[in-house]
DNA sequence: GTTGGTGCAAATGATTTGCAAAAGG
DNA sequence: CCTTTTGCAAATCATTTGCACCAAC
């Protein structure tokens, strides 16, 4: 609970009313390992009270978003993907042949980042990237195929 | 018109039929200084025969990107953006408070790349990627308020 | 009280798909 | 011929929106 506490009062300097379905939303974010989609977390919260809809996830995750607590990653599924930020920083490299995917250490991306900011003044929000591309494995049986 | 060949030959190679939708599409995408949407291109080919079919559209990009042809970029605006792949590599940092873009020479990822695949033996296929951030002016505006 | 939030139902809108007819090779 | 491709219409499906009611603060 105590670790909510300043996400909760952050919501409200905000602007933003604390309703009981928020803090369930919230909830799942904060003690989901990775990543989830708008359905998920919908099908969570039912659980527990099964009268919410999902415009009120998705409504939440755009107020979520404005303040950067979450990101959301279209990692090639069709649905977006959210994850709570504060996790530490990563990316990840997805294979369109398997689909199978690789968490990323965002150090990776750093660098270029500063390159970015140096050259065009360009400050690069890159929470949570999807990189596409073939994995080790699908290479090797492209080849031998 | 002699630019086309070696497409051409490369489409029937891989099982592909010629039909004149096909070719008129092609044009465009040869013709199309940067991206281009679906609809976009279904307008322009229908100035010359109005009786093609989105479908067929996203039909051909659907070949093509299996090609690597073009390359299909989600840029934010809710569509994809298709462009022909041999125009100089390059990728878009896109400004989220102004939407504004600029042009970024594809080297700025190569580095990364090459330490993807040497730590991970993941080929990433970063054409045309849309890397999200906030741009000088918007920047400035921002701290000014 | 105000203002913002919710649930419901209906709309949106890009992309996809089933199918019978047409055309490429 | 045989197979792919096409146009049309209809379906998908995640996300958004209008609206009347409710609940924070």
């Amino acid at each position: 609970m105590s670790c909510e506490s300043e996400i909760v009062e952050l919501l409200r300097e905000s602007g933003h009313r604390l309703t009981p379905q928020r803090l369930m939303i919230l909830s799942i974010l904060r003690h989901t390992d990775g990543h989830i989609t708008a359905a998920e977390i919908l099908e969570e919260v039912k659980k527990k009270y099964p009268y919410v809809d999902v415009s009120t996830v998705y409504r939440t995750m755009s107020a979520l978003k404005d303040l950067r607590l979450i990101s959301e990653t279209d990692m090639g599924s069709g649905e977006y993907q959210y994850e709570w930020t504060s996790s530490d920083p990563h990316h990840h490299l997805v294979c369109r042949e398997c689909g199978s995917e690789i968490s990323l250490d965002a150090k990776y991306l750093e660098d270029m980042a500063d390159l970015l900011l140096r050259d065009y003044g360009f400050r690069a929000e890159m929470d949570h990237l999807a990189i596409f591309g073939i994995c080790r494995q699908c290479q090797q049986a492209l080849a031998d195929g």
